[in-house]
DNA sequence: TTGTACGCGTTATCAA
DNA sequence: TTGATAACGCGTACAA
């Protein structure tokens, strides 16, 4: 069993509210008893209880972060900024994965309210209509990263796909390219749609018209989506290609390696979330990157910001272009 | 403010002593009671307040989980193994980064005391001369992992790094190969250390002689440890080459492509971890599988054990060969 | 079958 | 300058 303040109080002779006073420097207790006693509490190893702290305050300094599963790199980096964050503000943070079950979500959410976390934060959810009642009942600060929901406690902080995308093929129109593929995928819907509109909205912005055999999106996995889309993008005369995601784009640089197509003198291949394996893969990869750590830090910093009661606005964050190898002039 | 049992008391007509009762069942309780006092607390919207139990039952049903940073695969997928097994044996998880730092770790280390969680995970710490008796004062299990500590309340679960080495070199061998080099770090000394034991190892039982020349350890990026090693391993007439993990092994795959050698035809190349990117790149590497995520589902799990008071064994853990295109038998 | 009283460790108020 | 007391929300002897 720890030390507690009673403990110390009975050695030294005090009341424990002296002595609960003394370790936090009361200006109230005598230079000589203070002393005295800090020295006993550490010389006994006193460590005070958090728990006891948090029943009477009202506040854990805890925040709940719900995510789908920790081992996404993508989820990870935003974790790590999260933490730290939460850390420098004496916050400690609960984990929670959802696995993408809406069932766990919901009982991991349930959790984290039983424990009074002070505010939380979920990573890729589909709150919506799933639990939104669960969430307003708990009337606690909730920020969410890439979903938008209304609400009195609800806040956000996402990512800007469609400028992302934008990004990309502004970069290859630039490099003289018109005829630009996209290479989507059919499991995540969001994302996919807002890349798949930066693309259209960046076309229309240098008219280059629209051509629907531009776009493939397969229902398979991220390896094999680029193998399978390649012929289609050949057919269809395609000079450049921006990809869902990195994954995606390294499997199509994979695929023209064995049809021994040369990137990017061949074709070019621009990826999406700039992973760390993009700057490895030969050629490397022109890709976008997401502030993924920023993506963490500004959610805890609105976080802390709520708790201090201030009124925050919603954030949305840009991408940035990384050029790499894998695009190059159009000759 | 949450509904307590005095809220629900009070409306009910009943002491707060009865709906607590009612509400876990309690066989003192008349049904109908019980009843009443179910249905209105879950009209109420009543959620029990885990720190007043944990305040009473002198358990918090925490565990501390401490890492140098969530942002590694293989820390991420540790923590997803502690999480899984935690989350199903109801304990909350609290993340705590270290960044490698000794003063943050122990700062962590101290804050998960005062929360008072009922065990402490470290994940790649140096604990040793650090603050071992910080951790001994604890009087809490700490089961760390890949590193060993005696003490009253410290236990250990560790991947084998000697027989995982082993296992790629083995694999060399029987392929034909004589000449196999090793490609090491520095900043890791550990692992590194018991990867060529495990090298030298297995060379020995198959009466190879050990060459020093085949050993190349340099300091510098993971990435360019590939470039600068690849000509000294022709120099040495190397004809395969077992390298410290992954991204080196991927380095060296990048260099021989630049260098116009042919893998596996003209070069053997293993490496260590199997991430996910082995697969993927070309030609897939051949590599040693570490089970990161049982690591961690065993790690909790002897946790569990512990606080059930069971008396349990440091584990462990053997690594697996993953066989793919990067290596062959020798012509 | 239900209620009273107390304690878990801490902090704040009020009185001395 | 210090101490007695109550309170935070809950659970459990013990009493009724």
């Amino acid at each position: 069993m720890p030390v507690t303040i009673k403990d110390i109080a009975k050695i030294a002779g005090v009341s424990h509210t002296t002595v609960s006073r003394a370790l936090k420097g009361h200006a109230a207790i005598s230079a000589k008893t203070t002393e005295r006693i800090q020295e006993l509490a550490k010389l006994m190893g006193y460590t005070p209880n958090t728990v006891a702290q948090s029943l009477f305050s009202q506040r854990t300094n805890t925040i709940g972060m719900v995510i789908t599963t920790i081992a996404d790199p993508f989820v990870s980096k935003v974790v790590e900024g999260v933490e730290s964050v939460a850390q420098a503000a004496s916050y400690s943070l609960f984990l929670a994965n959802s696995n993408n079950n809406p069932e766990q979500e919901v009982a991991v959410v349930e959790t984290l309210h039983r424990r009074r976390v002070d505010a939380i934060i979920i990573s890729a959810s589909r709150v919506g209509k799933l639990y939104r009642s669960q969430l307003d009942q708990i009337q606690v600060p909730i920020v969410l990263i890439n979903n938008q929901e209304e609400g009195e406690y609800l806040h956000s902080v996402t990512i800007d796909d469609v400028q992302g995308a934008q990004l990309a093929i502004k970069h290859l129109i630039e490099l003289g390219h018109r005829r630009i593929g996209y290479l989507g995928i059919h499991n995540h819907p969001k994302s996919n749609k807002c890349r798949l509109e930066g693309y259209q909205l960046a076309l229309e912005r240098a008219n280059i018209e629209f051509e629907p055999a531009l776009v493939v999106q397969l229902e398979t996995t991220y390896a094999e989506r680029g193998k399978k889309g390649l012929p289609l993008f050949l057919e269809a005369g395609a000079t450049a290609v921006f990809c869902y995601n990195d994954t995606t784009a390294i499997g199509l640089l994979t695929a023209c390696r064995e049809q021994g197509l040369v990137v990017p003198d061949q074709l070019n291949v621009v990826g999406f979330d700039d992973i760390e394996f993009a700057q490895y893969v030969t050629p490397s990869l022109t890709t976008i990157s997401q502030p993924r750590l920023k993506l963490g830090q500004i959610a805890m910093t609105m976080t802390l910001d709520l708790l201090k009661g201030k009124t925050i606005q919603d954030q949305v964050l840009s991408c940035r272009l990384v050029t790499r190898e894998s695009t190059s002039h159009l000759n």
